[in-house]
DNA sequence: AGACTCCCCGGAAACGTTTACAAGTCGGGA
DNA sequence: TCCCGACTTGTAAACGTTTCCGGGGAGTCT
């Protein structure tokens, strides 16, 4: 009766057919008792038993080809090693895991091919859908992005009219946020160390400090203004040069990587922080409590922004007819002890919005609180 | 004509079928020359031309049903906010990418329930092979990886007789080499921070440190061990309760979260370090390099262990019928400011073994020394 | 008793690709 | 002129699953 070979595919292993030439039942009948719809109680049986003493377990490719979707879904970002992404990455994956699906992780780079690219490859329906979180944007990039069949969700600033699912906050907002805290506290000559200008988090928070300044009366003095890329080696190096040539009594960075390189440039120069020099970061990441003294930050909402982004997306996945939304996510103000002086520089204060974050409580494992990035 | 509809797929994507319609010839001549296998001169320009016209892109998961490979290959980490594990993925993605594959992370939270699930998951047959950094190992794990139908690699320390591919150090070494370190420094009273001693690197470095202090003839003084879990939280806690209520000269912590933990209690508990305290990680990620002072760490050559795993994962892929192998990587020190009285506070001294970290060279983006783990 | 409903089952088609195989064309050499 | 090889092409079968559809049996209602 053998006459095929129906039985076990190539490798050996079984399949619906070996399961159901056991059972003595067809492989729709098989099927419908393996995915729980249908059978008689003897049927049931039957093959579950002749599943179980083969070890059947389904072809996880040919349900996807049959079904039309992977259950996967991608996330890309420029920086795993960015604590501001573990945060998102964190947030995301829970999303998605509660709908069943595995997390795909793309490091990029930032580099405009390497995005441009995964956005061509999604044509190819390995995944369905995907969360990018690019520091540039480009006409490359939309264009992908509407012409791509998979749904894309971007996490960041986006042109006003581009139609495409947007989950964005208000960094330039976050940066007043630090300088009106800074002024507040008396500071007056505030240094910036910012990232790349030709990236979107970039030009934000260039204009934001600069409006941000205005807004005090102060005026911009660009020899306390530095730039390097997002990374805590250009923080540290960035801090250095412009501590050599000025003065400032605080130091605004444009996220907490550089923050904690500048940190250790101004500890390693002998510089009391915060008593010399105020510091505050942006991203409110882990990163930021682990120092001594822990870093006051920006929270950019990065958890939430993750979060939002994943349940667009599977809206997105489950409708693909909705109409482009577009969502914000509120800065906040993390105050700690590398900008108060006189606050307690052992614990850092309760900061101002979000619950404290006092050192005995949580552990940084799953933080209920964000990181956010650079990303906006 | 059109009797059947054979041109677009459900959604209305283009298919091989719409190509070779388009381009009048058979689906096999269209296939052929789309993977640039054969067909005439005319042939191929009529089909290079209508898969243009539609925009052809072929889909990978029936690609993949046909070629019983998916081009993905799945990490498994306990955590992936630690930079050791970022280290460890970096170097693999690498590896993967070159054989033109994609990572798969999963971030499995050092259960075991999770792990084996997503050990038995693998029998699907969604990723061509894994990568697995377990911090607890049982039998129903190396079980799960025998009976697997797809290549699995450990990365960690195994049972000797397992016949599982496995990179793995020398944590005990690793961990004798810090505390020669610090007795040739003159210490004596050396306190030890600890992750779970029922985790495998857990058990090593306990029994690690205890054996360098016989082959130094300290006596081990129980108060002076701590015991938490592999985090920053834990870290920083545990510390406070051992310098609450012994008196250590030296403190070696289990990795560099750990270490970065104690290093927030020694300093906010007004110690200085390394005078008072001389402090000592391990896996050397970037982490130590950001601290102020920076910290000395053990390097158990993660990212050596992740390129070297991915190595052996392909080759396996290759030839499944490989006997089992088992690779081991060094462990090193990289000695810096943390541990080094009278050295450049500043900047750290060269390490002993690798080249030097200053802080004005390599970004940490990119760092070609590893961060290693709390995996062996 | 006949008709109608309900449920279960098996055959076969479909998802979109690659590829074995056979048939056909063309040219060159005997 | 005929044969044989090289090359191209199309048909059809896989890969392993889900699902539509029609047939048949059992039970119920009229």
């Amino acid at each position: 009766m053998g006459r095929k070979r129906l039985q076990p595919s190539a490798d050996g292993r079984p399949t619906v057919h070996t399961v159901a030439a056991r059972a003595g039942v067809s492989i729709a009948s098989a099927s419908r008792v393996l995915n729980g719809v249908g059978g008689s109680a003897e049927t049931i049986r039957r093959v579950r038993e002749a599943a179980a003493e083969v070890g059947y377990v389904p072809n996880a490719i040919a349900r996807s080809l049959q079904a039309q979707r992977t259950g996967l879904v991608a996330l890309a970002v420029a920086d795993i090693g960015n604590p501001v992404y573990v945060a998102m990455m964190r947030a995301i994956e829970a999303v998605v895991a509660s709908s069943g699906r595995q997390l795909l992780v793309h490091a990029t780079g930032g580099e405009i091919d390497s995005e441009t690219d995964l956005l061509r490859r999604l044509a190819n329906r390995y995944v369905d859908g995907m969360v990018m979180s690019p520091i540039r944007i480009t006409d490359s990039h939309l264009d992908a992005i509407v012409v791509s069949p998979v749904p894309v969700v971007v996490v960041g600033q986006l042109p006003d009219d581009a139609p495409v699912d947007n989950v964005r906050t208000d960094s330039r907002a976050g940066v007043a946020l630090a300088v009106d805290h800074l002024v507040a506290a008396g500071r007056q000559r505030i240094g910036f160390v910012n990232g790349p200008l030709d990236t979107v988090p970039g030009a934000a928070r260039d204009a934001g400090f600069r409006a941000a300044l205005a807004s005090h009366g102060i005026p911009v003095d660009e020899r306390l203004i530095e730039v390097g890329d997002f990374q805590y080696a250009a923080g540290r190096d960035a801090a250095a040069r412009l501590f050599a040539r000025a003065e400032p009594d605080a130091l605004l960075c444009a996220n907490d990587l550089i923050a904690v390189g500048a940190l250790h440039a101004l500890l390693s120069a002998g510089r009391r922080v915060p008593e010399d020099v105020a510091l505050v970061g942006m991203d409110d990441t882990e990163l930021a409590q682990m120092t001594f003294p822990q870093l006051s930050s920006v929270s950019l909402g990065s958890a939430d922004r993750g979060r939002r982004a994943a349940e667009l997306l599977l809206e997105r996945i489950a409708d693909p007819d909705l109409p482009p939304r577009r969502e914000h996510v509120a800065p906040s103000l993390a105050v700690r002890a590398s900008s108060t002086v006189g606050g307690p520089t052992r614990s850092g204060p309760p900061p101002t919005r979000r619950p404290a974050t006092g050192p005995a409580s949580r552990p940084p494992a799953a933080p209920a609180d964000g990181a956010v990035g650079v990303t906006s």
